[in-house]
DNA sequence: ACCTTAGTAGACCAACCGGTCAACTATTTT
DNA sequence: AAAATAGTTGACCGGTTGGTCTACTAAGGT
């Protein structure tokens, strides 16, 4: 097998990086390519469609971050406080990005999703699949949580669903507004949704 | 002055459900033109730009929605219940545009504002600035409850952004997996987030 | 050395994009 | 009735869009 490329990477780097700076509408092929080094003929011996490219592009990002996420979340780590670290990190990533680039970006999986949910299927179906997937992290820590008697959430998965769908919010918010303040008071917003128990005081 | 016509508003009117429906960058000068029976050149006598009518389209949406707005949250209402009120006019009133086009559409302001505000000042300058308006409807409802002690809102400014971060999650991660549920059931997490003090059962 | 195969190159396409413009029509004021 | 104004028309523009196609090249196996 002659001939190895990291082209396809390249290509699904640029095409999220230019779609979560920008959108997926704004984002051209031509654009794609020019940020990969690439020529089109190279985009389309990958990619059948920038359709198909944009759900390789997610699952990619999402595999990067996996180990990341695997490690905020795990089960060493007491249950109410992954969830801190997860926000905390999301704050400095995105804090850090617009440093970069100037805006406040939020998460890709809900600009993205929330463009082409109406449009196209397989991008829509990729994003509801990573989504349940970061769901599960939220579940397994509220289930924690509630064994031991931190917080009440007989219906984990709802409440998990119900708490990723309060950040993502807050987090589009911060997009539009272009404002990390939100995002760096979510974690107060959240023991709220979680409904947890003792108000201990985290500081001042 | 001679001739009047309504072209203005059925231009933005046609503007508005195609950005909803679809996206920002999916709906074309030429489809809204379709939709509202005019020609390009009535167009561009109206608006000098794509973007300029979208800005008018989200002020006219505000202007038409308002009245109702006021009326839902009529100081008369019992704070608590305003919120109540409007959730429940929100879920019905998706649902019903999801029985004609097949899909939870969510919140305009959200889709459009995320689509275009790392690009457009204009268009996001106008999200926030109508984002804004409705927030005070939630302050004051919440300054309302706090008062009469049914919550304990000390900043009921950052607690109805907060809360309404979280609504509009909601809402596009209903879009995104075109499920009325999380809607449904945001009643709940709104009182978790508001902090309601006595857990009255309300049916069932 | 040469064949096979993975990857690259870039010219090319029709359709569509947002936007312009000059000519035209309908209506009200004088 | 005619002038002034508000609104309409549609041909037209250059640039861009996503996507195709054929010709090419670099590398590993034999």
């Amino acid at each position: 097998m002659p001939r190895v490329s990291d082209m396809k990477q390249r290509l699904t780097d640029a095409a999220l990086d230019l779609m979560w700076e920008n959108s997926y509408g704004t984002t051209s092929v031509d654009a794609i390519c020019e940020r990969a080094g690439a020529k089109k003929g190279s985009f389309y011996y990958f990619f059948k469609s920038k359709s198909e490219l944009t759900v390789a592009a997610l699952e990619a990002e999402w595999n990067k971050n996996k180990a990341n996420m695997d490690g905020l979340f795990s089960p060493t780590i007491p249950p109410l406080e992954r969830f801190d670290r997860y926000f905390d990190y999301v704050h400095d990533r995105l804090a850090e990005l617009q440093e970069e680039c100037g805006s406040i970006l939020g998460c890709p999986l809900l600009s993205i999703g929330s463009e082409v949910s109406t449009q196209d299927k397989g991008v829509r179906a990729t994003v509801d699949r990573i989504w349940d997937r970061k769901i599960k992290y939220f579940e397994s820590a509220i289930r924690d949580a509630h064994a031991q008697g931190l917080i009440a959430a007989p219906d984990p998965e709802a409440k998990a669903r119900a708490l990723f769908a309060c950040y993502h919010g807050t987090l589009a918010q911060a997009r539009i507004q272009n404002d990390v303040g939100l995002i760096r008071d979510f974690k107060e917003v959240a023991r709220d949704v979680l409904g947890v128990k003792q108000a201990h005081a985290t500081s001042s």
